[in-house]
DNA sequence: ATGGCTTTCTACGAAAGA
């Protein structure tokens, strides 16, 4: 049995004492950390050491930065997302730990969207990301390797997946052309494993700091991950820990969970 | 809400987030 978890971090310098004492507490076997805003040789290496993780980390200043947290050996890391050299933002990292890939993914959040006839510089990018992602997970599924892909990806995928969901209708986050291409992630044969195991509405990842969004329970799901075939068959559990949201100085996000058997 | 927080930076306000 393994236990992988996504957190969406806000700083992982900033955050610090709260995932390391998350981390302890619920001691999952992989950890998948988006928003470090962080340079790779920043990376506060030293306290995960403490707690027995192995890391891989793709680290850039003040924005954005994904890693890897693994009891487990790390192996075969590939860093950034393959389809455009240009592309210098760090937001995507995969690697091979106990026979299969994961990726750790910070999906482009695209506002402001611009308008229908001529999306935004940010709108634009952040969908050419998802086709790039579409592309690698093609590959993978090609190369007949279980995968699974976790993280942030600023994807609300449904109107059940808000609290609000009129306050995001012109919204890069829920926009059809966003819901579209998500979708066309699944349809490709991958499963969104928390609606395979929870089909209530109401389950957020994300509140807002501002306007009492958490203490009112107005979130989104926007935290997913996304499993291969032969991983869904292995697929036990998935669910959302809402207490890190509720702890002094927390992070905008929540960690998701899945248990998968061995 | 064109932004009520929060984080970052060769900072002291602006950019980015969602």
């Amino acid at each position: 049995m393994t236990i992988i978890a996504s957190w969406n971090v806000n700083s992982v310098r900033a955050r610090i004492d709260n995932i390391t004492a998350w981390l302890d507490e619920t001691k999952p076997d992989i950890a998948l950390l988006q928003e470090i805003k962080v340079q790779t040789d920043s990376f506060p290496q030293e306290p995960f050491d403490t707690l027995g993780y192995n890391l891989a980390v793709l680290g850039q200043k003040s924005y954005n930065g994904v890693a890897i947290l693994s009891k487990a050996p790390i192996h075969d890391v590939m860093e950034g997302l393959p389809g455009d050299d240009s592309d210098e933002q760090a937001r995507y990292l995969e690697a091979e730990i106990n026979g299969f890939r994961v990726a750790t993914i910070y999906l482009p959040n695209g506002n402001p969207p611009g308008s229908a006839d001529e999306h935004s510089e940010k709108y634009s990018y952040k969908l050419n990301w998802m086709k790039r992602l579409r592309d690698r997970v093609e590959t993978l599924l090609a190369d007949d390797v279980p995968f699974i892909l976790g993280g942030d990806y600023n994807v609300i995928p449904a109107e059940e997946d808000a609290a609000d969901i009129k306050a995001w209708l012109n919204d890069a986050l829920y926009l059809p052309p966003t819901r579209q291409a998500f979708r066309s992630l699944l349809n490709l044969g991958l499963t969104d494993a928390f609606r395979a195991i929870n089909q209530a509405a109401g389950q957020y990842t994300f509140w807002d700091y501002q306007a009492g969004a958490w203490q009112r329970d107005n979130g989104i799901r926007i935290d997913h991950f996304l499993l291969s075939p032969a991983m869904t068959d292995r697929l036990q559990n998935c669910w959302i820990d809402r207490k890190p949201r509720g702890e002094p100085k927390a992070s905008d996000h929540t960690p998701i969970l899945v248990e998968i058997a061995d």
